[in-house]
DNA sequence: CGGCGGACTTGATGCCCGTCAAGGCGCCGG
DNA sequence: CCGGCGCCTTGACGGGCATCAAGTCCGCCG
């Protein structure tokens, strides 16, 4: 790997490298491998035997689940900058437990697991950090049960609109949906027709205002007592 | 405290603990505080900040949050040597996530955050335990959510059942249901009516047999395949 | 430009499931 | 023994949402 430099300045910010030594990084970039990946091409399967975690640097990965009758959950939607299936370092027999595929081509490296168990054993700060970022992954997880156990579909998308804009945010404000109208309904376990209709009545009623992938909430206080 | 004994053998079990040397579960315990609950009171709520984390000893504690309607979703039933709260440990403002509740009277203890933060720093094992046990308890929140985000009931119920039995069960076997059936029902997001049909219905089909909180499968693989 | 496909919208229809209500059953205290 | 109280079950009904099917809009490419 010659492109390290560019590589290593990406690490510097990221939770799981940053408290680490020069050295130590230099010892996971030894082993690290990057990869490729074309528009929908698959990264792994669930259940495939894992002995590696991946940084995305470009485009667009998603971790889903297929369900019984063929629809696909997905689970997150990874970013740039953002590791992805760091579960594979603390699981006794390391195996995915979901599926990976790019959604844009994408640009990504792929990470020893045992080299890095290794340094993390000489950094409590990385271990930290691990704890704290785990921590933050199982409550959102929570939102996201809390959101999908409301019982009818508006509540859910009023729900998952709410946890778009920042939590002391008032009055009116704008947020870009994170991903296509699809995605999200799959998200909220919701048909895109109903989502559709959902986002209507709310703009009819004069609650949000729609645009494209651009929605406003006019009012961030009455749309959260609005579920009440 | 003079019970000690007979905590600190509770604790040699436990996977927060058992790494740890004995001076260092002695300083654990010097600031452990004990504490009994009746049924139904509750021990903390849901934004309240947080300085400890807790081990329930006997009884039963449910985490929960309330929908806007008024309604609540059990997040996770605690049950005796279970450790919850966990998550103020690595919390950079530390609040509960979720309230907390005496479902039946409850005996337990609760541990100093930052006593415990010191010892962890000096435990590479525990950490990986907590890593590892923060990963499965991921793991079960995407098979939570897997549910959830079925279309229909019976889906869920099912899907909720083959969670309830081991890995590589097959043929006929019988598992207890680890709650009363309203809690199982919130857990799947169905009324306890729809519950109620449900395994009724698939009690006539002959897929299960019901019988008080004994459910028997009579062909985990049937049951499996019938979700497909 | 004009044809095509994919994403989103909108409409009509049917059914699942939540709601309300009435029973059956075990448990407890009188 | 009875009466009362939860929990679970069963029934009837209505509304919400999934489904199917058009229709619109937009980007893409020949």
């Amino acid at each position: 790997m010659q492109a390290d430099s560019a590589l290593a300045r990406e690490l510097r910010h990221h939770y799981l490298f940053s408290a680490l030594t020069e050295a130590q990084q230099a010892r996971l970039l030894a082993t690290a491998v990057p990869r490729r990946l074309a528009a929908g091409e698959q990264l792994f399967s669930r259940g495939d035997s894992a002995g590696q975690f991946f940084l995305l640097r470009s485009g667009c990965v998603k971790l889903y689940r297929l369900s019984p009758d063929g629809g696909e959950k997905i689970m997150r939607l990874i970013r740039p900058a953002q590791t992805f299936a760091e579960s594979v370092l603390f699981m006794d027999v390391p195996r995915f437990p979901v599926s990976g595929e790019a959604v844009d081509a994408a640009e990504l490296v792929a990470f020893d697991r045992e080299t890095f168990l290794g340094v993390l054993r000489e950094s409590f700060a990385t271990c930290r950090a691990v704890m704290a970022q785990m921590t933050r992954r199982i409550q959102s997880h929570w939102d996201e049960i809390e959101t999908l156990a409301l019982e009818n579909s508006r509540y859910r998308v009023v729900h998952y609109l709410l946890g778009l804009v920042p939590r002391n945010a008032q009055g009116r404000i704008a947020v870009t949906l994170p991903a296509r109208k699809m995605v999200i309904a799959a998200h909220v376990a919701v048909t895109p027709e109903t989502l559709s209709r959902t986002l209507r009545a709310l703009s009819d009623e004069g609650l949000i205002e729609v645009a494209g992938d651009e929605v406003t909430v006019c009012d961030v206080e009455k749309l959260r007592c609005h579920m009440h």
